[in-house]
DNA sequence: TCACATTTGATTGTGCACAACTGAATCGTG
DNA sequence: CACGATTCAGTTGTGCACAATCAAATGTGA
C-alpha cells in the first residue's frame, strides 16, 4: 500500500516549490513589465540572441500552443520582433528589438535579489539545481521511452 | 553583475521539474478521470476528511479563484459534495463521495509508479523533498515578511 | 518528378493560477 | 446592542500549459 500522505509527495514539494518562488519573483518582474514566463523567454534571447520558436521551445520544453500568443504578447508591447527564416519559410526567428536588449541592464539584479530573499546558501541552491535537473533529465528520458515504448 | 544564463537558474530548473513530473502524473490520472490538482484535492480530503475550502486552500496553496471552480468541476463528475456549515455559514464544507472515496484504493499505487519512473532512488527523493520545503517555507516567510512590511 | 510523410508555427478548447473585486456572514470594540 | 472591520467563498479577467488539429513549407523515396 502506497503512502498517499500529501507531505510525503515529492510532485507536491515540487509544485509548491516552483509556485512560490516564482512568486518571489512577481514584483521584480511586475516593474519590468514581464510575467514569469515571458521573463524565461528574454533569458534565452539575451543569452543566445534571435531564435527560432522551436529552438525557444526546446530550451523552455514549452510547446507553440504556449509560446506563440505568449510571443504575440510580447512582440506587441515592444520588446520583441519576428520575421521568416529566409532559408525555411516554414520557421520564424524571434529577435530582441532594441527597447527588448535594453531591458537586460534592468533585470540584471533579478536573480541575486531573489537568491537573497530565498533564505538558503548559493551553495545549497547551486546543489539543489543540479539534482533538479538530473530529476529532469531523467523524466523526460522516462517520458520520452514510454511513448517510444507504445508507438512501436 | 548577475548571471542571467538559463541554466544557472534555480528558478527555471523548479518549474522544468515540476512540469516534468507532472507530466509524469497525467497518464495515470488521466485513468482516474483527474487532472493533477484534482488529484491534490482528493490527496488532502482521503487524508483529513470533509473539510473546508479554506483548509483545503491552506493545505494546497491555493485561493478560492482557483479551488472554487475546480472544487465545481470534482462535484459535478461526483466525487465531491458541498455543504454549508452550520456552525458557520461563510464556510463550505467539502467531503467525499462513495465514489469519490472509491477512488482511494485505484490511487494507491500511484505515487510508487511514478517514484519508479523518476530514475531517483527514494532516499535521493526524500532529501530532495525534504530541501524543497525548506526552501518553500523560507520563500513563504521572506513574503509574507515583505507584504507586512509594506503594509505597515 | 511526384506522391506522401514530416516539420514548423498557429489556432482552438480546457483547466489551472492569480489578482481584483463582490456579497454575505461573523467578529470586535465602543 | 451597533457598526465598521474582517473572513470566507465565489466571480471576472488575464495569462499560462497542454492536447488536438490545421495549413504551409520542406524533406524523402520510388
Amino acid at each position: 500500500m502506497d503512502d498517499l500522505r500529501l507531505k510525503r509527495q515529492v510532485c507536491f514539494a515540487l509544485y509548491a516549490a516552483s509556485r512560490a518562488v516564482t512568486g518571489l519573483y512577481r514584483p521584480a518582474l511586475e516593474r519590468l513589465g514581464l510575467t514569469y514566463p515571458q521573463y524565461l523567454v528574454m533569458l534565452v534571447l539575451w543569452e543566445h540572441g534571435e531564435s527560432s520558436v522551436k529552438d525557444l521551445g526546446a530550451a523552455l520544453m514549452l510547446d507553440s500552443g504556449t509560446l506563440s500568443p505568449l510571443l504575440k504578447r510580447l512582440e506587441t508591447v515592444g520588446y520583441l520582433a519576428r520575421r521568416r527564416d529566409p532559408a525555411d519559410e516554414r520557421s520564424v526567428l524571434i529577435g530582441l528589438t532594441p527597447r527588448g536588449e535594453a531591458l537586460r541592464g534592468e533585470a540584471a539584479t533579478v536573480p541575486t535579489t531573489v537568491a537573497r530573499a530565498s533564505g538558503m546558501a548559493a551553495k545549497e541552491l547551486s546543489a539543489l539545481r543540479d539534482t533538479l535537473v538530473a530529476l529532469t533529465e531523467a523524466v523526460t528520458a522516462t517520458a520520452a521511452h514510454q511513448t517510444d515504448g507504445v508507438r512501436r
